[in-house]
DNA sequence: CTGAAAGCGCTAACAC
DNA sequence: GTGTTAGCGCTTTCAG
């Protein structure tokens, strides 16, 4: 291995080793610029020679675009981010954008790492978090950094949104657990004020109510497994249980349906059935085998990715909300129904 | 004349707003800079006024500090590294560092994806993965950037590692599950060639050996949960199967464990007993409780942050590598140790 | 097609 | 204490 080079190489370096001007060693780089082939391919030889590579910074000071993709989010302990973060972050790098993470962990101090993300220029912010305080999401937006909510509906009128249909995937896990016989239906509420929470919410007692059962709601505190445990313990210690639950994000069914189990004893889906949403990896896995909708996660993903590469459009269709449909997957947590296809009874 | 930039106020329109040079308004905002109270007062007051911030861009140019630091990450569907990654950039950031995270999906372009992150200048890369190839990390230390593996044994002579203890927790494991009865040992493997696994294999294997113990061996692949549910179905159908399995990281060990409660039927601990290591959180849910070593993270993210912070002696103390001790959590997949001491159960 | 010159927004020597 | 003067490494007119 050669002895560490003490100074990056500047294009400089290469233009007085080349013989030629600055400006024509950078248009070797620039696919569009006019210049010689032989000229090019000598400077790009050279270059990779002496392992050169352009300045970002530098280049991103005039040209304004930086490249960089600042990401935004709040609960890495579900599950469900860190899927969509890599998913998200493999997307963007392929496209030829940097991620700048920004974690909000509670207690931390969001809003100077957004204002440190916001010095570097960012040239869109994906919100990858269903509660991050609207000041937040302001200071971007004063900062002239258009905004894109990933998995929550946005409150700023000029930001985008990429969401799951979570009220018709809620409905269509009421139907399906209805069908399954349950009468004694409960709900598990996640972050209250989030749109998730809401939109699931909506759409699982929506349908209940319609079908003339009454839903008896918890309130689980945030989208985390102790919530889903915290509540399930809370719910089904009185009389008069219930006989279906559906959680507002698998984290916390799980969470509900260990409770169940091992704490009460319950076989699930016999005694209880239990239902979430995400479709989070571990909700397959055999020992929780959990019913749910799965969110279109790569499909969230290339819609994010086109809005971001299409920048130049910033304001045009702003307030813009993409609901894309989920997809039920039934499991061994809820019973299964008899005959009718799930297609025919949600809408 | 350039297409009007951005409306992003500088340093330029407060000076003349405010009747100063630039280089005023500039040592505002550097605290041991030699300035007035007042004008400093003046200035900052005004900044906050219009919104105005630094830019990094500019500023890390001239200082040669970018205040960037690059996250490799390699698989963010193993628990372990999102939390690792929450950790890590949190105290990063608390620092006034940025992350800038490129993930190494397999089939992905790494290498284009490193480059893409060499040109921001990051003042270091922490390599947050057990198989980055050595290609990928040989270019960072080839642009000059400091490399600091985190649970990982470095392979550069030249890089920084911060791992757990992994021979002396799988050691310590194996201790604790022959004091439980463990008379046929198991090893499930991760990622060959990885120092994780080669580790914790050693660490395993070798006290098991002195105990004079025989180890059924079984490759496991990669760190995944289906790679632990294979490995599990070869370990457990022949005759003769393991009565006690480590499996060189908790998510191929829930595979496994999963594997073997569901498909063979077999019960844990008395029937076969199963231990994993990180500890990540799904270990210690009531569905699994599943005895393993915990990894040290807050220490190990902070000794990280250390040594990104002192990054001017990058090279001085190079090819060091800290181990911390990890903790052993017994839980109920291992059989509790008899109240005797281990030396009289041996005999 | 190529080169000279003028910056991008900021910092860092220097003078005053 | 404050202003002046050079740039950082690169892109981008505008000549030639």
């Amino acid at each position: 291995m050669p002895p560490r080079p003490s100074q990056r190489i500047t294009i400089k370096d290469l233009a007085r080793e080349l013989g030629m001007s600055v400006a024509t060693v950078a248009r070797a780089f620039h696919p569009e610029a006019d210049i010689a082939v032989a000229t090019r391919e000598a400077v790009l030889r050279l270059a990779r020679e002496r392992g050169y590579q352009p300045d970002a910074l530098a280049r991103s000071m005039i040209t304004g675009r930086t490249g960089i993709v600042g990401v935004l989010v709040a609960d890495l302990h579900n599950p469900f981010y860190p899927q969509a973060l890599a998913l998200l972050t493999a997307a963007l790098q392929a496209a030829g954008f940097n991620t700048m993470l920004v974690v909000a962990e509670p207690g931390g101090t969001v809003d100077a790492a957004i204002r440190l993300l916001l010095s570097y220029r960012p040239e869109y912010a994906v919100v990858l978090a269903t509660d991050l305080t609207t000041e937040a999401t302001a200071t971007c937006s004063a900062a002239g950094v258009p905004l894109l909510f990933f998995n929550r509906v946005p409150d700023a009128p000029d930001a985008r949104g990429v969401v799951c249909d979570n009220q018709g995937g809620a409905a269509a896990l009421a139907a399906h657990m209805i069908a399954g016989g349950m009468r004694r239906p409960g709900f598990i509420g996640g972050l209250e004020g989030t749109s998730t929470h809401r939109e699931r919410r909506d759409g699982f007692i929506g349908h209940c109510t319609a079908g003339g059962l009454t839903v008896r709601e918890e309130p689980g505190g945030a989208f985390t497994y102790a919530g889903g445990q915290d509540a399930a313990r809370r719910l089904l210690r009185g009389p008069d249980r219930p006989d279906g639950l559906f959680c507002a994000g698998d984290i916390m069914a799980l969470g509900a349906l260990d409770t169940a189990r091992h704490e009460f004893g319950l076989r699930v889906p016999e005694d209880l059935a239990i239902a979430g949403f995400d479709d989070i990896p571990m909700a397959a896995w055999p020992a929780h085998d959990l019913s749910t909708v799965r969110q279109p996660l790569e499909a969230m993903v290339e819609k994010t990715l086109a809005w971001v590469r299409g920048r130049p459009a910033a304001g045009a269709e702003a307030g813009c909300i993409l609901r894309l449909p989920g997809q039920l997957m039934e499991r061994g947590t809820t019973r299964p129904v008899p005959s009718l296809p799930f297609k025919e009874i949600c809408r």
